[in-house]
RNA sequence: GGGCCUAUAGCUCAGUUGGUUAGAGCGCACCCCUGAUAAGGGUGAGGUCAGAGGUCCGAAUCCUCUUAGGCCCA
């Protein structure tokens, strides 16, 4: 006879309510965030209880250009795992996403775009359609982050580009300038000659480059010191450049206090160069050095650099001088230890510049030709190209002074827009001060006062904040913020003033930032407002525009006060990006925080490591190797990819490919498929698939049965590790709890053993209903503790289990109290029991090898160990066999006290036709000839 | 070239202050079950802890160097 119909049996095929095996989470996902679109669940989760306060992540705004890439979906989903876990903890968690709009990515593609067209040229037309652009990735990437179940505020994100945004950015750049942080002033930038532009150091890339190298000689013209020898002959200071356009501007020659220099005679001249590179400059300009003999060329004596005070050479073309200076960072790596300087042309060389109160010469205009001041020889030659270059060469060799010219090459920056490469040439540019006001110093203070996970990229960020030069603000590009300054038409004073900056800010709040460019400064500026020094009306505009790190350095006074949104406060508790951003976005937005705030927008900085492939590379296309989030979402559901982001340690770099998501997707079967093991037997199959109930049906702890209180102190101690994991942001602990759990603790043992009281019991009874309120407690706990991570699946089984309290998702749940009230002692007291059940499946194991038995419920264990071990398994005699999964088990006290044996024979008995264990009471009863007792009394 | 970081089974991760034969899960192999079934159970094989030196009674763990890789900077 067939009892399964008696029996209360997961039958997913049947029951309406139950769990599919199968996620189909391509398409169930769709329908589940819906859902969570109709309840309005960000909404829901801002207004649930907040006992613990609020907790606010900033969001660090991705660039709204093109699609996002494997990097944005594994910090989008950290960020949304810790702001749904703070959700759990009771906290009021919002989150706002926001963008980076400006710059000069989209500049550069929307005047691809343009160009040819009436428009290019047009910058209005430009700025309406970069803003367009924007706008369109902005929705592009908002659709693909939803996807990924990130929850947030995605109907009102904060975007750099709008006029409330772009209206802050002034203010905050008003506020910096009220606090006399920003001043006009030269600097060496690298300049992209090609796109008339200075380029930020995050906008330069390093690459291969063929440069002119050349030794050149400076007479020398005075030498106080007598550190040459006696004589009419030619005396010299040699120097090695890679840029002979730059000599024109030499101002200077820059030596090193503590090395050696040799003075070499050759032929009937003498040359300074340090002692250390003699050979290979001898070399490098077709000598050899003499040895002791005296030979071709020798050493008439050495000097220390300290000895070359005051010596004075004349520039090798023009009649003008070039000292001898003292700079630090003067080496004997290369070059003839001596450094041509040239303060309109280097940084180093602009820092020494200033020390000796050398002027800042550079005759270079924006395109990259020498002007006027490089002489009437030189006037309009290009740097790029190498006709300057050409020029200067011919001019050395013609004047003598070129020693040697040949081609080197070298690792050198390059635009990253257009690939040319790169001049350092002094411009005036807007800049943030960094020392002003002891604020390097405050920086590194509020790092100090700052939690940076993992605890090793303080230091990272300190090294920066402390070896930063000062911020340079000013872009000559298009498509940003203007720089809201003025100047005087009349008097040429510059005008930072905080009132006209505030009266701009309002204009472009009104409209956009569009206003500084249609609107004249009268229509800008407060009614009758005149310049400060003379009182013109006359005020001209700023032309440059601001560094968009200035824009994502000042979100969080933008958007965390915005009084639009009241939920938001200052500072962040938390900011999370990936380890780039310690000199980008965490720097920027510290600098703007000290300089306005006094401390750090942030109390906590998460940092994630990049994303690589398989075998640790960067993924590149040109590698092949690139692993999109939107294709993994296509194919397997945005919940097995938060799985895989949940199960690598992200503070470090993460390798990904399509055999770690595959293998990700097998780790979300096992879990779902206990997941639906445990929901599915929540219903009584013979009773019409009837639900559990847990206010009706539940179980009160202490009446439970053993082996299921161990379950619920087993799954309490996973709620606390879970805990422990998410509060220390490691997610991969919680992942590889939890996946250990629902494997080995319930999958491999507890399931397996209650699979009988679950069936075969009658479905009202305490067997089964104690089983069941484990079942449930576990259920719920689980869908709660994976809500962060498997939103989606977590509510789905939170639908299917119907919460007590009504609430409509499992991330508007509160996180789970422990259970059991003598947890840790029920464990200890099953260890041995589960001990002992290894043993018994190594002895049952061994019994099928030998054929002596099938199934392994066709055996008896007779278990011969110690007095103590058998006490300890007395009170459990009576579950044991259920527990091992065997028919029978019987314990005896050995006479060997150390070494337990056990004996696996065929059960004695009947099987039982309806729970399929051998029993010794089967057909005992009358009516039921092929029953055990236990199973004619349930169907009774 | 400089700074910071990483390297433990095929994969993802554990390995407290250096202390027995380096652990887990997944995957894999073999077997069982067919009442979780495009599921479930059992057993088993996998590691010179990137490599080489060193300190120590003892090193995956501390030091040095090398290699490979990552981010940032020049």
């Amino acid at each position: 006879m067939d009892y399964r119909s008696t029996l209360n049996i997961t039958l997913g095929d049947r029951d309406p309510g139950a769990m599919p095996q199968r996620g189909g989470l391509p398409v169930r996902e769709l329908e589940i965030q819906r859902r969570w679109a109709e309840i309005g669940l960000y909404r829901l989760s801002i207004e649930k209880d907040a006992r613990n306060g609020s907790f606010i992540l900033h969001d660090g705004p991705p660039y709204s250009n093109g699609h996002i890439h494997l990097g944005h979906a594994l910090n989008k989903i950290a960020k949304d795992i810790i702001v749904k876990y703070k959700t759990l903890q009771g906290y009021r968690a919002p989150y706002v996403p926001g963008w980076d709009n400006h710059g000069m990515p989209i500049e550069n593609n929307v005047a691809r775009e343009l160009m040819g067209t009436p428009q290019a040229g047009d910058r209005a037309a430009l700025r309406r359609r970069c803003r367009e652009y924007a706008a369109e990735w902005v929705g592009v990437q908002r659709g693909e982050f939803q996807r990924l179940g990130v929850r947030g505020d995605w109907d009102h994100p904060y975007l750099t580009m709008s006029p409330e945004f772009e209206g802050s950015t002034i203010d905050t750049f008003g506020a910096l300038a009220e606090r006399g942080f920003i001043y006009r002033g030269m600097k060496p930038v690298l300049w992209c000659a090609h796109c008339r532009t200075a380029l930020a150091d995050a906008e330069v890339e390093y690459g291969e480059h063929t440069s002119n190298s050349i030794y050149v000689r400076f007479p020398v013209i005075d030498d106080p010191g007598g550190v040459f020898g006696g004589g009419a002959a030619g005396r010299y200071v040699l120097v090695w450049t890679t840029t002979p356009w730059t000599i024109p501007a030499n101002l200077a020659l820059a030596v090193h206090t503590d090395a050696e220099y040799a003075i070499l005679e050759l032929e009937t001249d003498q040359y300074l160069v340090a002692r250390a590179l003699a050979a290979k400059v001898l070399s490098d300009i077709g000598h050899v050095a003499g040895d002791e003999a005296g030979q071709e060329v020798r050493a008439v004596r050495y000097v220390r650099g300290s000895e070359l005070e005051g010596l004075v050479c004349r520039h090798p073309l023009f009649e003008r001088p070039s000292p001898v200076v003292y700079a630090p960072y003067v080496t004997m790596e290369d070059g003839t230890g001596v450094v041509h300087t040239a303060p309109g042309h280097g940084k180093e060389d602009f820092d020494t510049g200033r020390q000796y109160g050398l002027p800042v010469l550079c005759p270079v205009d924006g395109g990259g030709a020498f002007t006027g001041e490089a002489g009437d020889a030189f006037v309009g030659a290009r740097i790029l190209g190498g006709e300057a270059d050409r020029r200067v060469m011919d001019a050395l060799a013609e004047a003598g002074h070129l020693l040697s010219q040949r081609a080197y090459s070298h690792s050198y920056p390059h635009c990253w827009r257009c690939h040319h490469p790169l001049l350092f040439r002094a411009t005036v540019q807007w800049f943030m001060d960094i020392d002003h006001d002891q604020h390097r110093e405050r920086c590194v203070e509020a790092i100090g006062a700052t939690e940076w996970v993992p605890p090793v990229s303080a230091n990272r960020i300190r090294s920066m904040v402390q070896g930063r030069p000062d911020w340079c603000l000013s872009r000559q590009r298009a498509w940003g913020v203007g720089i809201p300054a003025f100047y005087c038409r009349s008097c040429g004073d510059q005008i930072l003033d905080p009132v006209a900056i505030r009266s701009v800010a309002d204009h472009v709040r009104s409209e956009n930032a569009d206003v500084w460019y249609t609107r004249p400064s009268s229509e800008l500026l407060p009614p009758d407002y005149g310049c400060p020094s003379c009182g013109s009306r006359e005020l001209d505009k700023e032309t440059d525009i601001l560094d968009v790190w200035f824009d994502s350095g000042a979100t969080h006074l933008a958007v965390l006060e915005d009084p639009a949104r009241p939920d938001l406060t200052w500072p962040a508790d938390v900011y999370l990006e990936g380890s780039d951003q310690h000199r980008g976005w965490f720097n920027s937005s510290l600098m703007v925080g000290v300089g306005v705030r006094g401390r750090a927008p942030y109390n906590t900085v998460i940092t994630n490591g990049w994303t690589l492939d398989e075998n640790g590379r960067a993924m590149h296309k040109s590698l092949g190797n690139v692993v999109s989030p939107n294709e993994i979402v296509a194919q397997y559901g945005a919940d097995v990819l938060r799985l895989w982001a949940a199960s690598v340690d992200y503070f470090e770099d993460v390798r990904c490919s399509p055999g770690i998501i595959k293998q990700a997707s097998e780790s979300y079967r096992q879990i779902r498929n206990t997941l639906r093991f445990l929901v599915n037997n929540l219903a009584d199959s013979a009773r019409g698939f009837r639900r559990f109930d847990p206010a009706a049906d539940g179980v009160p702890c202490d009446a439970l049965y053993d082996l299921d209180r161990w379950a619920i102190a087993r799954l309490d101690e996973l709620v606390a590790t879970c805990r422990r994991g998410y509060d220390a942001y490691e997610f991969h602990r919680v992942y590889h709890a939890v996946h250990h759990f629902c494997s080995v603790d319930l999958s491999a043992f507890y399931l397996d053993v209650i699979k009988d009281r679950l069936y075969c019991e009658r479905a009202g009874s305490l067997p089964r209903r104690s089983a069941q309120t484990a079942l449930f407690s576990i259920a719920r706990a689980l869908a709660i503790v994976l809500a962060p991570i498997l939103s989606h699946t977590a509510d789905e089984v939170w639908q299917l289990l119907g919460d007590p309290d009504g609430r409509k998702s499992a991330q508007l749940a509160d996180w789970p109290e422990a259970m059991a009230s003598d947890g840790p002692d029920t464990i200890a007291r099953w260890e041995p029991v589960l001990q002992m059940r290894a043993l018994v499946n190594l002895a049952v194991e061994a019994a099928r090898q030998e054929k002596r038995i099938g199934n392994p419920l066709e055996s008896a264990a007779t278990i011969r160990t110690n007095v103590e071990m058998a006490r300890t398994l007395a009170p459990y005699e009576h579950v044991l066999a259920s527990v091992y999964k065997v028919s029978a088990v019987e314990v005896i006290v050995s006479e060997d006290p150390v070494a337990t044996t056990i004996d696996v024979t065929r059960a004695p008995g009947v099987k039982c036709a309806r729970c399929w264990l051998i029993k010794t009471d089967v057909g005992l009863r009358t009516g039921h000839s092929d029953l055990c007792g236990r199973c004619a009394d349930a169907i009774a």
